[in-house]
DNA sequence: AATGAATGAGGCTTCATTCAT
DNA sequence: CATGAATGAAGCCTCATTCAT
């Protein structure tokens, strides 16, 4: 009567992430306020009473996806750092939220996060967090490649960061009014757009628009 | 335009607006949904019942916000069309929210429409179109203004407008999140130094840049 | 369209008095945990909601109708003072409980109210409260009348007091747990058998038990 | 009587009495309702499941409860009945909650059954029972002691009985709502303090009361 | 026009009970 | 025998909305 032991068949089902996972969902779908209990319960094919033997309240439901979507952006991060010119590292950053099917559900999360972040100083803790890690990371990104000498005058990297930031900000919001329409990977093609933009003005090609000034005798 | 002007020397409290302004506060302050009816009902000093003599439901009432926040927004493009230069133009939109005291209203009250936007159509459309009064607008600026030809190569006025309205919102949340317990005023000079390391970036002074490249005569 | 102000011919109806006479039944037909805000809302006839117009929690509703319970113990004990002998004032706390059609009431919400004290610090209180004011009254009754000096050797006023309170709540416990079927007069008639079994000790006529002794050979 | 009294040298660990104790303790320290069959497994040390495969419901627990405290009156009546004298005999009765651990959680929790026993036919029945036990044991003690004549004129054991029973009673809700603060030790002197008051009165010493009489020529 | 009492559906949370392992 | 994950009914409380005055 008891199951094999040897194999592991049938992994024992995560509840935890399950419910997680469903919570992510429906928070992307219509917010954290307007999501129910039982909308969460329904998601993850689950009473809802369960919910609550994994997480004390809805609350801490919340708080345990934004931390894991902070670990997600470390996770990031770390990818970006591993990346071979700064150029690609950024590139991670501004397409990361259409790589997979979550597209459309991580931006309103995020969206809601920071919306939340207005009024819930645990949430506003979290969000400051994460955006202090991604500042720093994208400036020492930026000073460690050798790319950071092609910055303008007087642009420090952090400086730059912020701005990459905050586009990047920018551009999601973009995504999540103009194109919840579109397919993700247009989604996708207009980040990079945006990018590359960006790119263009902060780090000029030395040849496109100062190098020859240099040279010059 | 109001009726009865005539007769009423005194304008009667337009309770209209009354309510308008008490549910923006509000908006600001918690939110829309955990906004209640009688949260709007106390802030306007008027009964709950009152609200539903001027508005058909709590969904009316918000629609009407972000309605009034759109109008708001095309005074303030018109405004920045007044503005002498381009650069006090654009400095228009980075620092208008800081300029009263609804600076740490109109913020939160803005992410709530953009995460609001994520799921409701409605909102969806209006942030849509404000978005593109914006973009339009800035880059029509640009566009009549000398300014345009210091735009980098191929960079176009509109790229220069997305860009610009991008870091703006990105700007926002930065201080929603990490100014919440600064002085509007501080949150002010923040924006103008984004607002300026935009502008070198994305309208090099000549001589600042390409000056020196001595292909000027 | 405003009533008539003159003769007040329909009261208003106290909602508060009126939730509370309803939670007082409820409370004493199934006790304070089994009855629910629902059951409350119908012995009303009243919607859950407006409960919460008036008390801010079950709890409250509870606290409240203890505080009552408590002033009309402290009526009680005035009316004890008036009445022209002792053992009639005495007397009044005996029977006090079954005078009206509340007797089936009250009792079980006092007994639910001594087993709530064992765990609640706040009802604990007001019982402890409650108490004092009532062993104190008697005391003073007691040592106030005549028949004081008639307690036997050793008896102080306030020994005899607990002793009359520590019966009353006796004879409480005997009421709710056998004479539930009973009617109200016989819950009575018993009350004051204890009553008279009570007093035949505490004061014991000098001819009825000491005399005679002389008689003895 | 258990089965398989043979093969196990030690006693298997009473999963029912271990159950029953460890609801005793959760029903004293909370009260019946409010106590959830979780506390009573995390204070039996063992699952929830287990306690469904010993007792059909929590009702039955509580039920089984009330037998067992039953069973301990019956038993302390019986040791009653082996004292020496009727005082030490009846002293049994006014400290013997305070004998052990006990002491904090058997009064609360005979008090949640005088409650109960208002509401629930079952629970009344029991409570009944006992205090007929009760009453008729003491009854019967006394009128087997010599002391029983020592009683006032008119007073049969039966009603010396029922005060001493009702007086008990209310001490122990003096013990609950005024004494909970204090050590048990102080607690069963107070008991003690109550007894002799009530002593005195029912068997006043003859020389005490009475023999002055003799004194008088 | 204005009030605020009243409603009741619905949300979050708890908990007795069941059942697969 | 034992576990504890799982269920779902039900409880407390909130709040958008209505309506008599």
């Amino acid at each position: 009567m008891t199951p094999t032991e040897v194999s592991q068949p049938i992994a024992p089902p995560d509840r935890r992430q399950q419910i997680l996972d469903a919570a992510m969902t429906c928070f992307g779908r219509r917010g954290f306020h307007p999501t129910t209990m039982q909308d969460v319960a329904d998601e993850a094919k689950v009473s809802v009473g369960l919910i609550y033997r994994y997480f004390p309240s809805k609350d801490a439901v919340i708080a345990e996806i934004a931390r894991e979507h902070k670990a997600d952006l470390a996770e990031l991060l770390e990818q970006a750092r591993q990346a071979p010119s700064l150029f690609e590292a950024i590139e991670i950053f501004f397409t990361c939220h259409h790589d997979d099917e979550h597209a459309q559900v991580i931006a309103p999360f995020v969206l809601d996060l920071f919306a939340e972040s207005a009024r819930n100083a645990h949430v506003r803790a979290l969000v400051r967090d994460v955006h202090h890690c991604f500042v720093d990371g994208i400036a020492e990104l930026i000073a460690a490649s050798g790319d950071a000498e092609r910055l303008p005058r007087g642009f420090s990297p952090r400086q730059a960061a912020e701005l990459i930031v905050d586009a990047t900000h920018g551009l999601m919001i973009r995504d999540v009014t103009e194109l919840s329409d579109l397919s993700p990977a247009s989604a996708c093609e207009r980040q990079l757009a945006g990018l590359r933009s960006l790119w263009t003005l902060l780090f000029p090609a030395a040849h496109d628009l100062c190098v020859p000034t240099g040279e010059q005798p």
